[in-house]
DNA sequence: CTCATTTCGTTGCCAAGGCAACAGATTTTT
DNA sequence: AAAAATCTGTTGCCTTGGCAACGAAATGAG
């Protein structure tokens, strides 16, 4: 583990750390790496985990099934991203199960010794912690729309980086359907809609607002 | 500050602490009483704090307005809770804005120097922390169920402590409707439908699962 | 290349529930 | 106590969007 630490410097957890003290932080923090397929779930809803991780390569996906089996997708990870943090602090048991979505590396990290742990490195931590309580407020955010035209733009909106240019979601319609929780079929009937009346133009997961 | 700490070692946050530990770090973490009446605002949707506070008496609420003017509540707080502790860490603006729905007396703390602070209070605010983010997650759970006879009886059975005894909702009708995403008419309607088919009993917002 | 599998679009049907409007009940103010 | 304001229930109307079913397009496997 106290190898290999450029990788580790340019994550947010390690920001404004010199690699002498991330590799310091990462042994006493119990780090080691791992891979993961495809397919994998790393924390199942319900489950309590004393470990944390960061996702080094690949894609990870939040989500939950409902006893009807409607799927809903609460978050989804891209590399750099940290999950669990939150959890590894207080006795609460997962409240979404953790796939990954594509073949992934992970970082993981815990149980976690504060005393030992740099205050720098704590407030990163609270710092992504932040930023996931604001990912999850987003959600809601759209939850709460209840038109889904309204739902779907302001899910756009919030993707699009420079306005007027094209951008991507990271989602196929089925997982965009299922983070804004509508179906897949009306999610898409909308959508042509909006194309019909010139207010977005799309193609797959690429979008552009007009 | 550094008197009235009895009132404070009963608080989750000074968990495990003596009085003299509440004493010193209360000092550290510069804080301060106020009182707030029915209706002030603690923190505006949008802006940044620095400080987060403690609920020490009386009932606080956290919404959002949309354009349209529809109200969605997204959590109550009651005396012992703590809000904007995630926010300080982060430069996020808030996602919310916190009401005081009666008269409050606040406990407010910060900035927060984290190289002064007790790791044992480090851990505590990690651990309310968890409950908020958990406290989200089931607004979440709420909010994806698609189904409003679902959705409130999800709801309910969340506030029931004991199975088959009466228990109260923390929201008269209006604020229900709000939380749970809908309409007012809309959920008395289906309240008295359920109770129609004999599944709950209620009044006011004393509720009871059959 | 062909077959299989997954993804995406389309459309008809229909029920859930949003919206508006009003009435009774309850609480607060004066 | 009277009046005002707020809260809760009820009901009719009608749109939104869930559901199912199918076909086309795209992707992947053998």
């Amino acid at each position: 583990m106290r190898t290999l630490t450029a990788e580790l410097k340019h994550l947010p957890l390690f920001a404004g750390m010199t690699e002498e003290e991330i590799a310091r932080q990462a042994d006493a923090l119990r780090g080691f790496r791992s891979r993961e397929e495809k397919g994998n779930i790393l924390i199942r809803e319900g489950e309590k985990t004393e470990r944390c991780g960061i996702l080094l390569e690949g894609t990870l996906q939040g989500h939950r099934v409902d006893e009807d089996g409607v799927l809903s997708v609460v978050s989804t990870l891209s590399a750099g991203m940290m999950f669990g943090e939150i959890l590894i602090f207080s006795d609460q048991p997962s409240p979404v199960t953790l796939t990954a979505l594509t073949d992934c590396r992970i970082l993981w990290l815990g149980p976690i010794d504060l005393q030992r742990t740099d205050a720098r490195l704590i407030r990163n931590l609270l710092a992504l912690i932040g930023s996931e309580y604001w990912a999850l407020h987003q959600k809601i955010r759209y939850c709460s729309i209840v038109s889904l035209r309204k739902r779907i733009l302001t899910f756009l909106k919030d993707h699009e980086a420079t306005p007027k240019d094209p951008f991507s979601v990271p989602f196929d319609r089925n997982g965009m359907a299922a983070y804004l929780n509508a179906d897949r079929s009306a999610l898409s009937r909308e959508l042509s809609r909006m194309r019909g009346e010139g207010l977005i133009d799309y193609h797959k997961n690429r979008f552009r607002l007009l």
